[in-house]
RNA sequence: GGGCGAUUAGCUCAGCUGGUUAGAGCGCGGUCCUGAUAAGACCGAGGUCGGUGGUUCGAGUCCACCAUCGCCCA
């Protein structure tokens, strides 16, 4: 061994976030993350793509879960030997950002963008803003060790990005993928504009008071059908039930369930008759027929029929809008069910009439739904799926035409008076109120309407095959996500709605002719530029974005002019586009993206099933679809991350005001602590409780834990000059053996786990193993590395040791970057100079088949479960382990236990305090004795007799522990020599007789004097009782110098 | 209303393809051990494994329904 302490000193009372820093520091000096990536070969590459954030905010907890989960498959990569590129990417469009300026500025509606700022003020402070928080970003991706390239990130907003984007769209467009329709979207009247889910969601007001009116739909005279006694010439209605009574001019069918009973019901007053149809259901007719009753002189059930029956009947419009100057439009079948404006003289086929719905409900209403397709969306759907006729009687400002008898009002204010007017005709039933859940316009509290309007679609839906297929080859982590969320989401798919009537976006790359309507779409700046009148304009063109872009006009076949349409595009399109987008291809950077595409692995939360990674696997799969990529699958791994909650299991959410910022819990517990935390608590699919305290728990359990024997190996082998590069000689004790067992079981199954992208079970088996290192192997060999001889013993149980701990960093290395860095450097960088500089660019273990022996741990366990008992029977008959007994008797379940409790006798014997191992053969083997019993059939006897040989070696041993107590309280270093005084009754000094080299070398003490030490020679000093007869006991140290 | 997931001790979580008597950590009360330890060991209190049915010789585990919570969708 050495002379000189090979390693830096550990102090068991580290502070873990002045380390961390410490650790930042040196990855700068010496650039290793650059070269974590550079140092790999360039052919052996695994795929990253980094999900976007949005940067207009503070990050919270969940976003680091998320970039911790990503960075330990990446380092875990790394190490193994793949090359993992890492760009960072930020997302910067959509209404995330305009919402913030709009608040920034104090704007209300859209038309006051367009009007009072103006587009080109708008969308530069919306760039502006939308990167503010980066700094924030920065600092706490670079604080918890999330590596990843942000130096060159992509940018969404960039004009590389997005004329990639464009090429994608022209992509699209090139094979019909891409067309104009309706779509019934929430539009807010007085904003002038349609809203996102998100934006709808919040706005939802409870108790909201609305009209609730039953209306009657006449049928129409026709051929009589024999169920229905049209015959009897009584008038005959369809009962339907409403909300919105503004819809009614809407109106263009009538849904009933197929196959759901109805009933016709016949009613007079004053000898007027007519009939009801309506749903036959116990809980519609009883409400209904109340009414009928209480309103009528007669009520009269007339027949029973199916839903089926009533499909197909024709009625009588309640209005006619095209009176008013209302365009009728119809989903032309021929044409996949697009809106088409009904031609002069044009019969419509279905309108006006009854149909069959899934949706309709028999348990509310009247089992009859009035349809009104420009207005709900399930309306819509169906008058799509069934060609209805279109009628759209209100303009996007939520206004009635100037022609009807209501002229301009407001719909919601229309309410009234339409409701009076159809109770004159007599088509209302009945008119009550109901308060129930409405969505309002967060910004301006209007309610909002579902309004049809044009929109791009994307035909996702001619893919729907290819989008099945390629999601079977994506292995998701959690499993289910696969067949469930995202499996049912592809198997609904509908077209996607590309287009957003706003502003900071990437522009939609389509232009048309004014004059013959003909459409263009552009794929580049080349071709946009080949195209202007002004081919200059483009050279000049250093954004393009609105409203720059849309000052670009080309000149039509026709001899009009082609202009930009005004949309831009859903800001998630962006998202999608990342893996070509980020390297701008096709136009840069070929190579690079055939490198990388498909991602080998990407991870977000679970609200990415319909967002990112749709969009990503979408794009993927139409460009595929396209002929333009190679495989139809954007990524083959995912970890899809459940949510985090509050320590109340809430959801945390600024308005609930139970958001943890995450460099406060960093600042207290460090960046370790927060990782160890989210890999471990709980699976990466579930959703997570999380509160500081729980991490403060991982820190205290596990990585103090580990710090400790950390810490302890390195405190004695300093002592003893330990140099890990000396040989160990002869055979390993059982103890090494056993622990190295486990440590090579350990690496397999991190190894197998981190490959099935389960870090939650790989971290949980380092935490038991750690447990077991510190708690068994240590504390079993404490005296192995105590004893003050260089044996081949010690010098294997520090081998074993640091190779336990140095084989730990590598293994946690990807889970807690800095505390396996802290450590590598210490155990391996100062006595290895040839070792890699960081742990970070070290090579992942090995599992060593050879080093594991199950029946070795097998035996182990059996006897930590024996001692564990033990421990219990000292318990039980109040004997401390410091007093030696004469035997323990166990009794094991098989012989082949047997066998191995010989075996690791030692062990047993050492730990339990005892000077024998009995096996209990037959029965009363235990009799007499002190027993601990385990439900599941062992039993652990001791023999409590303290002879006077085994009271004075107890005494010996007591007094150990007090003169270490004492070493201890005098600030003593751990080797110091002593000398130690004692005044006390005569069997402490036949205690001493006997044991006295014991005590003099477990306390390093040159001499034990009997009496006081000399004053003012600054011994330590305690008095204290020992034994039951009040026999008092002085002792004292003194260092030698 | 539909889909997905969760529900095991006061709290955070294990419990594999069904197989004796359901576990760990934290917390609580007590005892002990310790010159690595902010720790550890042992004892004790604490569970009708969300509920109800079913399959089975046997169910925390499989099936059905229900309840509660969360997410997504309508």
């Amino acid at each position: 061994m050495r002379l000189e302490a090979m390693f830096k000193p550990v102090d068991s009372r580290a502070s873990f976030p002045d380390m961390e820093k410490r650790i930042l520091q040196l990855w700068k000096e010496r650039d290793v993350v650059r070269r974590s990536v550079e140092e790999r070969p360039e052919d052996r590459q695994f795929t990253f793509y980094e999900g976007p954030p949005y940067a207009n905010a503070s990050p919270g907890i969940h976003h680091v879960l998320a970039r911790v989960f990503k960075d330990i498959i990446i380092r875990y990569k790394t190490m193994r030997g793949y090359r993992v590129p890492r760009k960072a990417g930020w997302d910067t469009h959509g209404l995330p950002a305009e919402m913030e300026v709009e608040r920034d500025l104090g704007i209300k509606s859209k038309t006051e963008i367009e009007e009072r700022v103006g587009i080109e003020e708008f969308n530069r402070r919306c760039r502006q803003n939308v990167l503010r928080y980066m700094e924030d970003w920065e600092a706490l991706t670079e604080r918890i060790a999330f590596w990843v390239d942000m130096e060159h990130p992509y940018i969404t907003y960039e004009n590389d990005y997005i004329e990639s984007v464009w090429w994608i769209v022209k992509q699209l467009w090139d094979k019909d993928l891409l067309y104009l329709d309706y779509r019934s979207t929430p539009h807010c009247p007085r904003c002038g504009t349609s809203l996102s889910d998100h934006e709808v969601a919040q706005g939802y007001r409870e108790n909201t008071p609305d009209p609730s009116i039953y209306v009657k739909f006449k049928l129409a005279e026709q051929e009589a059908d024999p169920a229905l006694r049209l015959a009897d010439s009584v008038p005959t209605f369809i009962l339907t039930w409403t909300t919105t009574p503004w819809t009614l001019p809407g109106n263009t069918a009538l849904a009933v369930q197929r196959d759901a009973p109805y009933v016709i019901v016949e009613v007079e007053n004053e000898g007027r008759r007519e009939r009801l149809i309506y749903g036959d259901a116990p809980e519609l007719r009883s409400g209904i027929e109340e009414f009928l009753q209480n309103n009528y002189e007669r009520v009269e059930e007339v027949s029973r029929l199916q839903g089926e029956a009533l499909v197909g009947l024709r009625y009588e419009a309640l209005y006619d809008p095209t009176a008013w100057g209302v365009q009728a439009m119809w989903f032309d079948q021929g044409q996949d069910g697009r809106l088409v404006t009904v031609e002069k003289g044009q019969a419509v086929e279905k309108a006006y009439t009854v149909i069959a719905g899934e949706f309709v409900s028999l348990s509310d209403g009247t089992g009859v739904v009035h349809i009104a397709p420009a207005f709900g969306g399930e309306d819509f759907d169906i008058g799509k799926e069934l060609g209805l006729l279109f009628l759209q009687p209100v303009d996007l400002r939520g206004e009635l035409p100037e022609a009807c008898p209501w002229p301009g009002q407001f719909v919601k204010d229309a309410d009234e008076p339409i409701m009076d007017e159809l109770a004159e005709r007599g088509l209302l039933l009945r008119r009550d109120v109901i308060r129930h859940t409405y969505p309002f316009c967060w910004r301006c509290d209007t309610p909002l309407l579902y309004y049809a309007k044009p929109t791009w679609y994307i035909r996702t839906t001619a893919v729907k095959d290819s989008l099945i297929e390629g999601n079977e080859r994506v292995n998701w982590y959690p499993g289910h996500i696969k067949k469930g969320r995202f499996g049912d989401w592809l198997n609904n798919n509908v077209d996607w709605a590309l287009s957003r009537e706003r502003f900071w976006g990437t522009p939609l790359p389509i232009w048309q002719c004014d004059a013959c309507g003909v459409q263009r779409c552009i794929g580049s700046r080349e071709e946009l530029r080949s195209s202007a009148l002004d081919p200059d304009a483009i050279d000049a063109l250093d954004d393009l974005h609105r409203p720059y872009i849309d000052r670009i006009v080309f000149g039509c076949d026709c001899g009009g002019t082609m202009a930009r349409v005004p949309e831009v595009m859903d800001v998630w399109f962006d998202s999608g586009a990342m893996p070509y987008a980020q390297w701008h291809y096709p136009f840069e950077n070929q190579d690079t993206f055939r490198r990388s595409f498909p991602a080998d692995f990407i991870c977000e939360a679970v609200d990415q099933t319909r967002g990112w990674f749709y969009t990503l696997h979408a794009e993927a799969v139409l460009l595929h679809a396209a002929g333009v990529v190679p495989e139809n699958i954007c990524f083959r791994n995912v970890i899809c991350l459940g949510l985090i909650l509050d320590e109340k299991g809430v959801k945390m959410s600024k308005s609930r005001g139970n958001i943890v910022a995450p460099m406060e819990v960093i600042d207290r517990t460090g960046a370790d602590a927060l990782r160890w935390n989210l890999f471990t608590a709980t699976r990466p699919g579930d959703d997570r409780r999380f509160s500081v305290d729980l991490v403060a728990e991982s820190l205290r359990r596990f990585l103090l834990t580990l710090w400790n024997t950390y810490s302890f190996f390195v405190t004695y082998a300093n002592i003893d000059r330990f140099d890990p590069t000396q040989a160990v000689r002869g055979e390993r004790s059982e103890l090494d053996r056993w622990v190295l067992s486990e440590l090579h079981t350990l690496v397999r199954r991190v190894t197998e786990q981190l490959e099935e992208y389960d870090p939650t079970s790989a971290g949980r088996a380092i935490q038991s193993f750690v447990g077991d290192l510190s708690n068994w192997y240590v504390r079993r060999s404490r005296r192995r590395f105590w004893k003050s001889e260089s044996d081949a013993d010690k010098l294997a149980a520090y081998h074993t040791l640091h190779v336990c701990l140095v084989t730990l960093c590598k293994l946690m290395a990807p889970f807690t970057p800095f505390v396996a860095e802290e450590m590598y450097q210490n155990l391996v960088c100062s006595v290895d100079k040839e070792a890699p500089e960081s742990v970070h660019l070290a090579e992942w273990p090995e599992s060593d088949p050879t080093q594991v022996d199950q029946r070795l741990m097998d035996e182990t366990r059996l006897i930590m479960r024996v001692v564990s008992l033990g421990r219990a029977a000292r318990s039980k008959a109040g004997i401390k382990v410091r007093q030696p007994l004469s035997r323990v008797v166990v009794r094991a379940r098989a012989a082949s236990e047997e066998t191995g409790l010989k075996r690791l006798e030692s062990q047993l014997i050492e730990e339990l305090n005892v000077k024998a191992l009995e096996l209990a053969e037959g029965e009363g083997a235990l009799d007499g004795l002190t027993v601990a019993e385990d439900e599941s059939g062992y039993a652990v006897g001791l023999d409590t007799a303290v002879t006077p040989e085994l009271a004075e070696e107890g005494l010996a041993r007591e007094l150990v522990h007090r003169i270490q107590s004492l070493r201890r309280a005098a600030g003593f270093d751990i080797s110091d020599h002593i000398t130690t005084y004692y005044q006390g009754p005569p069997r402490l000094q036949a205690a001493l007789q006997r044991h006295g080299d014991y005590v003099r070398r477990e306390t390093l003490s040159e001499e034990l004097v009997e009496g006081a030490p000399p004053t003012g020679a600054g011994a330590h000093a305690e008095e204290s009782v020992i034994g039951g007869d009040g026999e008092s006991l002085t002792l004292a140290v003194l260092r030698v110098s």
